[in-house]
RNA sequence: GCCUAGGUAGCUCAGUUGGUAGAGCAGAGGACUGAAAAUCCUUGUGUCGGUGGUUCGAUUCCGCCCCUGGGCA
């Protein structure tokens, strides 16, 4: 049973976490958090992190990690998933990768090429650039990396930047890909992939969460997000799906109702965006593809595990 | 009952000095290498409330009717 890994991933709402938890029981397993999210300390209900109840039945990693004014990237995950990974087989115990960002899981299943990383201050200044004039900005990144500038819009401002930050400071992505070539990090002896194929189930399942995160109290979560100097609307922790329309609110931006629709929209937008990822990743070897409501997931997991 | 503002894409609205119409949002599809719950790309035929009239031609002008705000009685 040493050395093994699984992943259960899938759109927002899928029940993957219900799943983990049931085969991490039965499996003596430990759970590692794929979520850009949860890795924030004081994001709790909007993230839907696992209760501490759940959290002292299983073992789960990479949650809490930083405060909200802090960042993260792809490459601090894939760093932190492998210590984990050493963790737990350390203890041969069952490794189960579960959650909802498809990069991650992208980066961890084909790899991440070695690159410098990403400095805020140079960020910040090309972001200025770009806002003067995405164009001019984009031009600039042809002249150093046509490569890279042809596949990237103009309007692209994440991704022209990031290529313009290596451009200038240190060398062509395209060639730093080249260069370092990137290998799988690793290869899950299983994946579990949830879907909801019916779209207006989809729909459903997205609203009652919303509700029910509403109930909990999540409001008053980002209230108190909100009334912390250190935090504003561009970190990428206040950007988050419901947090970033809930801080509006709080700015008296928009209505309360308003809030609450327009995280319905985004978390709707959210999870079309993970489906559309899905489609490439289920075709990866290992791979089962299975409903949301399957009856006999669990059992058709395990069989498959063993 | 009278006055008044409206009834145009799923929603909010723009527009056509008469030649059958377009934005934002939503929806759908896609991209994705240190911000990824992010960022970005593609995608808009709808009895222009109904009905008669004027006109070569009406969603646009005129009459009547229906519906929804607001005001006066």
């Amino acid at each position: 049973m040493d050395n093994k890994i699984i992943a259960v991933y899938g759109a927002t709402a899928s029940g993957k976490s219900a799943l983990s938890i049931a085969l991490a029981k039965k499996l003596n397993a430990e759970i590692i958090s794929v979520d850009s999210a949860q890795v924030y300390r004081t994001m709790d209900i909007g993230t839907a992190k696992p209760d501490a109840e759940t959290q002292a039945e299983v073992p789960h990693h990479l949650i809490d990690l930083i405060d909200p004014e802090q960042e993260y990237s792809v490459a601090k995950f894939i760093q932190d998933c492998k210590n984990s990974i050493k963790d737990i087989h350390r203890k041969n115990k069952v490794a189960i990768l579960c959650g909802g960002t498809m990069l991650y899981f992208n980066r961890l299943f084909i790899g991440l090429s070695e690159l410098p990383p990403s400095n805020p201050e140079i960020r910040d200044k090309l972001f200025q650039q770009w806002q003067e004039s995405p164009q001019k900005t984009h031009q600039k990144l042809a002249e150093i990396d046509s490569e890279t500038a042809q596949r990237l819009h103009p309007n692209d401002s994440q991704r022209v930047i990031r290529a313009l930050e290596l451009g200038l400071y240190h060398q062509p992505l395209s060639t730093l890909q080249k260069v370092n070539a990137s290998t799988p990090i690793l290869t899950p002896d299983l994946s579990i992939v949830l879907n909801i194929s019916e779209r207006e189930k989809l729909h459903q399942k997205i609203e009652q969460r919303l509700q029910k995160m509403l109930e909990q109290g999540f409001v008053d979560e980002v209230k108190s997000l909100h009334s912390n100097p250190k935090l504003h609307i561009n970190l990428p922790s206040i950007r988050a799906v419901g947090y970033r329309q809930f801080w509006q609110y709080h700015d008296n931006q928009v209505t309360y109702d308003e809030a609450v629709e327009k995280t319905f929209f985004a978390t709707r937008q959210l999870a079309k965006r993970q489906n559309t990822w899905i489609k490439s990743l289920s075709t990866l070897p290992n791979t089962h593809l299975f409903e949301h409501n399957d009856k006999q997931l669990f059992q058709k997991t395990i069989a498959l595990f063993q």
